[in-house]
DNA sequence: CTGAAAGCGCTAACAC
DNA sequence: GTGTTAGCGCTTTCAG
C-alpha cells in the first residue's frame, strides 16, 4: 500500500496521482493480476462468471483505467497513429485531420498529431519522438519532395503511408517500403485549366507557393501540358510562387492567394483568369481581386483545388477541383493499420485517385473585351 | 541478443520491429545502462567527457531511440497534453488547437488530440483513454454545461482547464479543482449588439445553434441586456437556436447560418441586422442572406465572434468580436503546465478576458426605409 | 565516477 | 479456472 505514497519528488517534481493498479483490483477481488489481466483482454472463458463480476466490480469501484503505458511496454506498440501535417490552423488539414481520426477511430485507434510547416528537421524530430512513444504508424500529409530524412526510422520497421507524394522513385532508391496515396494532381490542374480555356480565358495565371513540394510541381505541369495542348506558350510571368523564404503560407494561405493575385493582375498584360494551387489561395485571390478594384468571376474567374467545405460557403461559390478527402483518408488508415497489424504485406501500394471539377460561380466565359 | 527475435506472435499478430534498448548502447559503450541513462537525463556532471562521448556515438551508430514509454512507466506520467475539442475541421478549433500546439511544444509537450463533437460520454472516453497513456492534464475547449463526466479523473489526479466555460460553480459543488479561461462572453455580445444599435438598427437576429454551452448562454444574455439598455425588447423570434437534434453544428456551422439566416431573413417582419454566435456561422449568414436575394452589409449587418482569419479576407470583410486566442491558449497552457510539474498550486484560477469589437465591412448604418 | 539491482504496471507462459 | 513468475526498457537508489 505503500506504493499509494506521493510520487513526484526532486527539482521539477512531478504532481502525485494516485494510481489505481491491476494489483489493488485483484486485492479487492480478492483474486490474482493475471485473472484481472485476462478480464482486461476479453479472455472471459478462462473464468467463472462469478470471479469476472467480483472484478468488474472492484474496477468501478476503485476507478481504474489499466495503464496503456505498461500494457504496450509488453506489447511493443500502442494503438496511436501520428499524424503529421504542416498545420491545423489550415482548414484543409483540418478536415484532413478529421477524416483521419474518424477513419482511426473506427479501427481502435487514436492520433497524435504535429503541425511540421512542411520542414523535414521537425517532420523528423516528430517522427522520432512519435516512435517512442511507441507509435508504429504515421501518415505524412503532403510531405517534402525527399523522404531521407524518414528512411532511418522506417528502415527501423516504422510503418508510413505519404499523402499526395507519389512515392515511387523513393522507394526504388533506398528500398524501402512507404505506401503513397494521391489524387492525380496533373490531371486535376488539366482539368481545371481546360475549363478556363472553354470559357475563352488565354492568360492564366498560376498561383502557388514555393514549388517544393510533388503535388505542386505535378499542378504546375498540368497546368502547362492543357496549356500547350491548346496551342499556348506557358508564360512564366504568369507563374506566382511567392518568395521562397517566406515558407509555405499554410496557415496564411489566404493571405499569400490574396498577395500572388494582387501581383498578377497588375501587370501590364494581366491573365483574366487565375488557377489558384489550393482553396485557400483562391480565396485569397477574391480579396487579391477586389483590391484591384476587379470583381470575381466578371472581371477575373478563379478556379482552386481540394473543394474544402469553404468553397460552397464562398462568395462567390468557387469553382475547384475536388479530391475525395474522406475516402482516400478511409483508404490510407485502412492501409496503414492492416500493415501494423500484419494483415497486408507486400511491396508498397501507390493509389492514384481522379479528381473531379466542380464548376460554381467563380468561373465565367471571358469577356469580350 | 535473442531478445532481438520478431515479437509479434499469436492472432492479430502485430509485425516485428527491431529496438534498440539502453542495452545494447551500454554495451557497445562498453557502460551500464545506468550510466547510458544518465546521459539520456543530461546528468553529464556524472561521468568523465570521453565516456559520454562513446555512448554518444555508441547511440548514434545504433540509431537509438529512448523508450518514451518505459521511461514514463517509471516516472508515471508523459509529457504529453490531451485536447478535447469539438471538432478540428472547423477553422477555429483548427487554430486553436495549432496555438495550443506551440505553446505546448514550447514546454517540451506534444499534444494528442480528440475530437469530441460536444459529446460528453465522448470527452470522458477520451479523458480515460488519455489518462491511461499517462497523460495527466487534459484542456477541454467549450465543454459542455456540465462537467460531471470528468470529475472522477479530476479527483485522481487529472489536471484540466476548461476553455470558454466559467467552472465556479461547478467547483463549488464537488470541490474539485478546476481552472478555465473565457473571454467575457456577455460582454463581447454587448459590444456586438450596440454596436448594431449605434448604427440604427432595431431589429437585430441571434444566430445560434442550440445553447447548450456555457458561452453561448453568456453570449445570449450579453445580446439581451444591450438590447434592454436600449429600451428594447429582446424578441423571442429572432433568436434563431436550429434544431437541437441535429447537433452543434460543428463542421457545418456555416452551413446552419446559411439556414438560420434563411429562415430568420424571411419572418415577416425580418430583422435588419444578426449577430452570429461564431464567425462560421456569420459567414453562413452571408449565403443566408444571398440565397434572400439580400446584399450585406447593404440589407443585412452581420456580426460575428472569434475572428477567425477568414473574418478578415471574407467578402466583405466581417466586423466581429475578437477573442485573443493565441495569448489565451498561451495562458492555458502555461497554467496547465506548471500545475503539472508542480510549480503552481492553490486554488483554481478563472482567468477572464475582455474581447474587443473590430469593425470592418459587413455592417452599415440602417437604410433609412 | 560507474555499475548492480530493484522495481514502474502489465502480459503471457506455465504451474497448480 | 486461477495463481506465480519472469520480464518489457528505463530510472533510480545505493554500493563500489
Amino acid at each position: 500500500m505503500d506504493r499509494r505514497r506521493v510520487r513526484g519528488r526532486g527539482s521539477g517534481a512531478l504532481m502525485a496521482s494516485k494510481v489505481v493498479t491491476i494489483e489493488d483490483v485483484a486485492l479487492l477481488a480478492k483474486t490474482s493480476p493475471s485473472t484481472v489481466s485476462n478480464v482486461l483482454n476479453g479472455r472471459l472463458d478462462r473464468m467463472r462468471p462469478e470471479t469476472q463480476e467480483r472484478i468488474q466490480r472492484a474496477m468501478a469501484q476503485l476507478g481504474y483505467t489499466p495503464n496503456q503505458l505498461a500494457r504496450q511496454l509488453k506489447t511493443g506498440q500502442v494503438p496511436i497513429l501520428g499524424l503529421v501535417i504542416p498545420s491545423v490552423a489550415n482548414p484543409f488539414w483540418g478536415a484532413f485531420a478529421q477524416c483521419v481520426e474518424e477513419a482511426a477511430r473506427g479501427r481502435g485507434y487514436q492520433v497524435l498529431f504535429g503541425n511540421a510547416g512542411r520542414d523535414p528537421a521537425q517532420e523528423e524530430r516528430y517522427a522520432e519522438s512519435l516512435w517512442g512513444y511507441g507509435v508504429r504508424g504515421v501518415i505524412f500529409g503532403s510531405s517534402p519532395l525527399s523522404l531521407d530524412h524518414v528512411q532511418g526510422l522506417v528502415r527501423r520497421g516504422l510503418r508510413a503511408v505519404t499523402f499526395d507524394r507519389d512515392t515511387r522513385g523513393a522507394d526504388r532508391g533506398v528500398g524501402v517500403e512507404i505506401d503513397s496515396i494521391s489524387v492525380d494532381n496533373a490531371l486535376g490542374a488539366r482539368l481545371a485549366t481546360e475549363h478556363l480555356l472553354a470559357l475563352g480565358h488565354r492568360r492564366i495565371g498560376f498561383l502557388s507557393g514555393p514549388l517544393r513540394t510533388a503535388s505542386r510541381l505535378q499542378r504546375l505541369e498540368g497546368y502547362r501540358g492543357a496549356l500547350r495542348a491548346a496551342g499556348l506558350d506557358p508564360h512564366p510571368a504568369l507563374v506566382w510562387e511567392g518568395l521562397p523564404s517566406e515558407g509555405f503560407g499554410d496557415v496564411e494561405g489566404a493571405e499569400f492567394g490574396r498577395r500572388g493575385a494582387r501581383d498578377l493582375l497588375g501587370l501590364a498584360e494581366p491573365p483574366t483568369a487565375l488557377f489558384a494551387i489550393n482553396d485557400m489561395y483562391a480565396l485569397g485571390a477574391y480579396a487579391g481581386a477586389r483590391d484591384r478594384g476587379l470583381a470575381v468571376p466578371d472581371d477575373v474567374s478563379v478556379v482552386g483545388f481540394d473543394d474544402i467545405f469553404l468553397a460552397e460557403v464562398a462568395q462567390p461559390a468557387l469553382t475547384t477541383v475536388r479530391q475525395p478527402l474522406r475516402e482516400m483518408l478511409r483508404t490510407t488508415v485502412t492501409m496503414l493499420v492492416d500493415r501494423l497489424e500484419g494483415s497486408r504485406d507486400g511491396p508498397a501500394d501507390h493509389t492514384v485517385v481522379t479528381p473531379e471539377l466542380i464548376v460554381r460561380a467563380s468561373t465565367a466565359a471571358r469577356e469580350a473585351a
